[in-house]
DNA sequence: GACGACATACCGACTGGTTAGTCTGCTGAG
DNA sequence: CTCAGCAGACTAACCAGTCGGTATGTCGTC
């Protein structure tokens, strides 16, 4: 196996991953050549198309990453112990922060997904799904118990909730007078506050 | 002056905004060529470089008019002399119902701004800053009437909101439950509920 | 009320530039 | 020797915008 890994240390494919996300997020999916990738990657053509089938599949690629990452720490805020109110802030407020985090995914996800192939999109939109149907379960498990209202349906307050984060990269400004982890509480705190009897 | 209006009885600048319109929000700014608009609206390129100056004007022409709508609607709320919740709730209600109503323009507004000019762009965005604004000062003077919980900063409320509105038209279903007055009532009523001292 | 001058509204072939993806072949590790 | 890992020239397609041309109307003049 030839050097993979040029002259830093990471391998190839994770490099065009990287420079695919931020160039995505940059300009978009469409006003992103090929060639720029390769180029911000530090490598040619034949070395994308060695590792992926298209360029769609690069795209898809970030979207999986980051359902996979957020699926995984919304089901260990949501399984614990912990009375239900302060499993949904915790879970609420920590999307926000990851979201932050990688708020080059954030603007890719909610931009670009309409340029995904048709089979990829509904592959995408079915992990989403699940994902929402365990945050709404945490809605109505409190609204069973009786520590939510249940003016609004929960599907709908999760809609309201996401439609939020997902528009966190057209209005988060990093150098705002929040914190990350102080504006992931603010926002939590809404939805808790929507939420009382 | 020949004919404007030809087949139908729409002038020509109309049916190219329509068709823009609706090819942008289906398939994306990139994603729709210039020659598909000019067939979908039944003239050619010559008609379209007469009334507008490149494919970047009709994109900004669509943001134009939907600003304005919607800045015109929440001025005639917002002057009102209802109580404070009382405007802001109709203002918070009407915004939705106005954005179902043009869900096209509502996710070519939230996918495509980054495709305008950097002129048009700065343009459009202290426009809907100015708008924001609005709705900010309409939470900050219920909160000075100690109507509404200080909890929270008035512009983070507006965003929270606002986020949710942009992707409407990404969770909106026509065929839901739901009528647009009754999602829009809902929806409002979320915003009071996290507004209650 | 005829006639020319000018303007508006539009047509459609053409151009220069860009792009995703292919393919042939080189290189070095095992 | 072999094959994964990559290089980079090449191709076929597409696309925004241009431009010379035509048809239809308005306006002033006599």
């Amino acid at each position: 196996m030839p050097r993979t890994t040029d002259g830093d240390g990471t391998p190839v494919p994770q490099r065009l991953l990287a420079a695919a996300t931020r160039l995505f997020a940059e300009r978009g999916y469409d006003r992103t050549s090929v060639q720029e990738i390769v180029e911000a990657a530090g490598v040619t053509k034949g070395a994308l198309y060695h590792y992926f089938g298209s360029k769609d599949d690069l795209l898809h690629e970030v979207y999986a990453r980051v359902l996979r990452l957020q699926q995984e720490r919304l089901d260990a805020f949501a399984g614990g112990d912990a009375p239900v109110e302060r499993r949904l802030r915790e879970a609420a407020a920590d999307v926000v922060v990851t979201t932050i985090d990688n708020l080059d995914d954030a603007s890719i996800f909610f931009r670009s997904m309409h340029h995904l192939s048709p089979e990829k999109n509904k592959q995408v939109r079915a992990e989403r799904r699940r994902y929402h149907e365990r945050f709404r379960a945490l809605i109505e498990e409190g609204q069973k118990a009786g520590v939510f209202s249940t003016d609004t349906p929960a599907d709908l307050v999760v809609d309201y909730h996401f439609g939020s984060i997902h528009h966190l990269s057209t209005w988060y400004r990093p150098d705002g007078p929040l914190t990350p982890q102080q504006l992931a509480d603010q926002l939590a705190d809404l939805l808790l506050r929507a939420l009382r009897p």
